[in-house]
DNA sequence: CGCCGGATTTAA
DNA sequence: TAAATCCGGCGA
């Protein structure tokens, strides 16, 4: 069992999420897969030219939802993981229902249990009802959505982080995606390598 | 399973 | 104008 561990470098802070619970309503899901972005210093991250508006969340408190609307058509759901002032933020990329299976499959418009059904940030989102109301919500408070800690994965996975051709070549290359290994509710497999 | 194009809002 | 993506269609 693992704890959501919001302090130290983010990339850790990343791979302590993986298996806990994110749980909205009737809904939980548990974590399977996630990124870390830091600060004005890795050119991937939001917070690469500083604070606005939208990244605002992204430099603390710890363990608020940073949430950002992508692609014209999709939420993502972020945790600020970095202490006040510091820019760092966890994606949660993908996981599995635990409860309100029928919530999710409603959701997500689907009609059976498939390991893709929330294998991605867009679906997570999707899965848990979530949009622009919910940045900057406390997950560490009770009510609404919430993170808990559940069990940790025992064979990790890890690679480069998706769709940031933007970045310079050496934070392209930083494995700073991690996801559980015996899960199957993970897109993209093939680009992770064991941890 | 992989590649491709369209959808469609936001922010630099 | 490009983006921290998804989905359906198609071919291997």
């Amino acid at each position: 069992m693992v704890s959501p561990r919001l302090s130290g470098a983010v990339a850790e802070a990343a791979r302590s999420l993986l298996g806990c619970r994110l749980v909205h309503g009737g809904v939980t899901l548990r974590i399977t897969e996630v990124e870390a972005y830091g600060g004005p210093e890795d050119s991937a991250s939001h917070a690469r030219h500083g604070r606005t508006a939208r990244n605002a969340v992204m430099w603390g408190p710890a363990g608020r939802a940073y949430l950002f609307f992508c692609y014209g058509a999709h939420w993502m759901l972020n945790v600020a993981t970095g202490p006040e002032h510091e820019a760092a933020a966890v994606l949660i990329r993908g996981a599995e229902v635990e409860t309100g299976l029928e919530t999710v499959l409603a959701r997500r418009r689907a009609t059976r249990v498939t390991p893709g059904l929330c294998a991605g940030p867009g679906k997570v989102a999707q899965a848990l009802g979530l949009d622009r109301s919910f940045n900057d919500h406390d997950l560490l408070a009770k009510g609404g959505l919430s993170l808990l800690p559940g069990p940790a994965p025992t064979r990790l996975l890890a690679g480069p982080r998706l769709g940031i051709a933007y970045a310079t070549p050496e934070d392209q290359a930083r494995p700073w995606r991690f996801a559980d290994g015996d899960s199957r509710a993970v897109a993209r497999r093939k680009a992770l390598a064991p941890l």
